[in-house]
DNA sequence: GCGGGTTTGTTACAGTGTATCACCGCCGCC
DNA sequence: GGCGGCGGTGATACACTGTAACAAACCCGC
């Protein structure tokens, strides 16, 4: 069932995120090297999605400029590692506070007006998509299931201003 | 519940895609151009999944050039009137021959092998993923869910060579 | 025929993602 | 110490995807 904390979990302070990314790391035997380090910040820290592009943008300064091949290795990195995810419908990404059992479908909840990404799952729907897979006769790799609209906090916001 | 009649009845003839395709338009006082006719001819006659720059290579001709913005136009069209889906996960297109209701979430089933692209729908998963969204106070206005993996056939001739 | 909306052609451009190669830093090995 | 492999990064170039803008052609009703 849908065991989530809420968006403010979702944006848990950076340090929690950065801590787990070093743990995680470690004890897998990876690098978290200083770039990979500053991509993790960039997409804590904004919480929305963001393309790759912006995150350059943002990590780029005068006279330091980062180019988006590195943030897309940064990303694949992290992706990989289970830290950040990607949503295919925005081209984009958003970090990952939770700790997915391996194989478990995410519902993305994208918020078209203030672009939080919220995170669910429903055992209801894994089983009904596995039960209509199997009728179809369909083996499946990997799915993605990403609903847009309005979050509760921006309906509450526009109703009552 | 899952009613579908196949891949086969998917890539139902060209003639009969076409039939319906001037069915709507006439019904709804739209124009169904020669251009857009070519673009529907080239996807359904494909039947896997494609870029829409795959499309208009395969529309010119030596000395009859189909400029990408063309097809886009054509493709935006032919999906606001139902005949065409875009896959968000491959940036492509197949066709349509189902006559779906306004609103019914589709579950599009990718194989990865193949490029066929088969469609399902589910009352379970349309009713779960609702209830989820409500739980979550998720307003949604449209979602997208996609499949990847093997289809039955591609499963069939692999193993039975 | 004329005027106004729609469709198409053409060009240019913005956004997204990858290939390639060179360089660097590190670590284990000789 | 020297050497070679290996992973990460920088830099450039390029491919792929999609849109903006404007002009020309087309259609249709008047
Ligand atoms: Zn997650
Ligand atoms: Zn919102
Ligand atoms: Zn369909
Ligand atoms: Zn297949």
């Amino acid at each position: 069932m849908h065991r989530h904390e809420g968006h403010d979990a979702c944006r848990s302070g950076t340090r929690d995120m950065l801590a787990r990314a070093e743990a995680v790391c470690r004890e897998r035997g990876l690098q978290f090297t200083p770039l990979r380090r500053e991509v993790l910040e960039a997409v804590v820290a904004v919480g929305k999605v963001q393309g790759a592009y912006d995150i350059a943008e943002r990590l780029s300064a005068p006279g330091k400029r980062v180019a988006p091949v590195s943030v897309y290795r940064a990303l694949d990195f992290l992706m990989e590692q289970g830290l950040v995810h990607r949503i295919a419908s925005r081209n984009a990404f958003i970090p990952c506070a939770h700790d997915h059992a391996p194989g478990a479908g995410v519902i993305f909840l994208i918020c078209r007006s203030c672009g939080v990404v919220d995170e669910a799952s429903s055992e209801e729907v894994e089983g009904g998509l596995g039960r209509t897979l199997k009728r179809a006769g369909f083996t499946p790799s990997h799915s993605i299931l990403e609903v847009e609209g309005d979050c509760g906090a921006c309906r509450d916001r526009d109703q009552a201003p």
